[in-house]
Order: structure tokens, then sequence, then C-alpha cells
DNA sequence: CGCATCTCAGGCGGACTGATATGT
DNA sequence: CACATATCAGTCGGCCTGAGATGC
């Protein structure tokens, strides 16, 4: 399935005009942007194939290691009941191998195959493309401070806030 | 029911540590931060027993005066199809009033209520201490700079680009 | 006629929870 | 025993499609 709609029925696309008032809280650009951007990422990946959840888990193993499933879950921000039909679609392609691990039994040690590492070469490039198209109205100093801005905002709502001893 | 599982089974929250590869990626931290936003929000107006959908409605009928469905559709991008269910909540809690249009008798007219008035500043302002919270990283000058490339971001992306005559 | 509006009924995929079997 | 791991089943709300009834 290509794109969208592009008729006569969407309400943000066709976007004829929103309120100055929700044109300024963060939040509403944030996730109407976030839609888009996933829609880029996600088209764009599916025609060469491949969906984002790949390429986090390749590049978490290539540049980690081997890893069992509860630690790709970590890195990769994967929920591990999801990690496990996302190991199953890599494992069909030839790009990961799933082997019990020797010296712990629950766990299975994920390890990327050749097949992988040139996918994920493959998929680097491909998002680099796509990201040039994503980021195409700011200028190359604006991406790296966005690209910041996020970094920073993303690591101070994923400490740990609640418990304060 | 408040929050999240907060206990031994997340994966990206407790976040250990992310592949630097991924955390370059504009498209991932665009969509993971737009996660923690939506739930800061609507968690947030959940507390004072509100949607993100009810501001956005409210704000529009303050701001272009009574609309019809499609119209409020278009200007908040919420589908038709689910405006009708923020629409009769809205009618419920008596913020709007939704009267059939004499002029067409296709349409129905949608009008702020004083009560929705009052409730859409109280939402502002409830909306004002979450995004304080929300863009808390940022200095006041660099909050600009964000939501201001968010802007340039969504109207590019807004554009319909197909259709190249 | 073609087109817009309102409504309902449903699909799809992503973020999550819970339970279970296994093992440390 | 408390805890971690892999797996499966299923919920929930957001985005979106489609179709029907009404009216322009």
């Amino acid at each position: 399935m290509p794109s969208r709609a592009e008729a006569a029925d969407m309400p943000a696309d066709g976007a004829i005009e929103a309120p100055e008032r929700l044109r300024r809280r963060a939040s509403r650009l944030l996730s109407q942007m976030s839609v888009r951007s996933d829609r880029l990422i996600t088209d764009g990946l599916a025609r060469v194939d491949a969906r984002k959840w790949h390429y986090a888990v390749l590049a978490s193993l290539q540049e980690y290691g081997p890893g069992s499933q509860a630690t790709l879950s970590r890195n990769t921000g994967i929920y591990r009941s999801d990690m496990v039909g996302v190991l199953n679609e890599l494992a069909e392609r030839g790009d990961v191998e799933r082997t019990p691990d020797p010296g712990d039994r629950r766990r299975n040690v994920i390890t990327i195959t050749e097949q992988g590492r040139r996918h994920l070469r493959r998929l680097d490039d491909v998002l680099d493309d796509l990201h040039e198209e994503l980021l195409a109205p700011l200028l190359p100093e604006e991406r790296d401070q966005f690209v910041g801005m996020l970094r920073r905002l993303l690591d101070h709502h994923t400490q740990r806030t609640p418990p304060a001893p």
C-alpha cells in the first residue's frame, strides 16, 4: 500500500488554516510532525521492503554486538512482546541469527549476519535520503540544533522522575 | 487510570542506552518525543477531566467563531468521523451547542458557550504549565526556535507535494 | 447531476499490560 | 525465594477508509 487518500476527506492534510493558538503548542506540532515523519520513513522504507524496527535492531547489533532479546529491547525501545515478531522477520530474511545462550539458558543470543550488515548499510543510505527530505526546510546548522534540542528533551523526560527521595 | 508501568518491563523508559546511530535520527527522536509529550499532555488534562481534542475544538471556535463540523475538522485536524464523538462529549458538558444551520440544512452550527469559554481559559492555563514541564530543558529563546522549526517543517510537509504541473 | 455534510461501522498498526513457562 | 527471560494473547486509543442518508 503506497500512499494516502489525497482526496476530499482529510482534515489535517489540505490544512486550510489552523488557529494560531494551536500552532503555538509544541505538543501539537510535535505530534503532527511525528505523524508525517513516521509516514515518510515508513513509506520510504517500504519501498525497499524494510521496516523501521529492522533498522533499529540491526543498528543496535552492529553497535553493541550480539545480545539477548531483552537487551535489544532496552536498546531500541521496542517492547519485548513485540521484539519476538521483529526478530522472526529478521531471522526469516537471514539478517540475524537466533541461537540459545549456552551460558544462560533463558536467553537467546541474537547475532547480525553478513547479509544483515549489508542491509544495514543500505538502510542507512535510504534513511539519509529520507531525512534529507524530512529536514529539507532547515539549514544544516539548524538541523543540528533541532536534533540537539530533541535529544535534550528526550533525555530529560527519560529520567525517572516520580520517586524523589 | 493514571500512569504507566514504572516497573520491570519497559524498554524505552529506563532507557539504559541507545545506539548513537539511532540517537541521531530526527525521525526517531521525533516519534519518541511525541509519545512522551502526548503522555504528559493527556495525563495532565485527564487530571482536570479534559482531553486534548476538547481544547482543539474550543480554541478553534474561540478564534474563528461558530462553524460547521466540517470546518472544525479542517481547523483542528480531527477527522470528521471522530469529530462527532468529540462534539457529543463537549455538548454533554455544556461547552458547546449544536444547532441546525437554517441557511444550509446539511450543516450543524457549533457554538461555544460561556462555560466553554471558561473551560478554554482553564485549559490554556493547564497547558501552559504542562508545556513548561515539557520544554523545561530549553531556554526561553530555544523554545521559540524549537517551535519555529517545527512549524516550518510542518508547513513544508503539509503542502500538497505529489501533483507537479 | 456532482458535490458536501453528518453519521456510523470498522480496519490497521503502535504502545502497552498480563499471564505463562522456563530458568538463574 | 525473588527475579529475568522469551513468548503469546489481548486491550486501548489514534489515524484513517468506506458507505449511507440528507441536502445543496
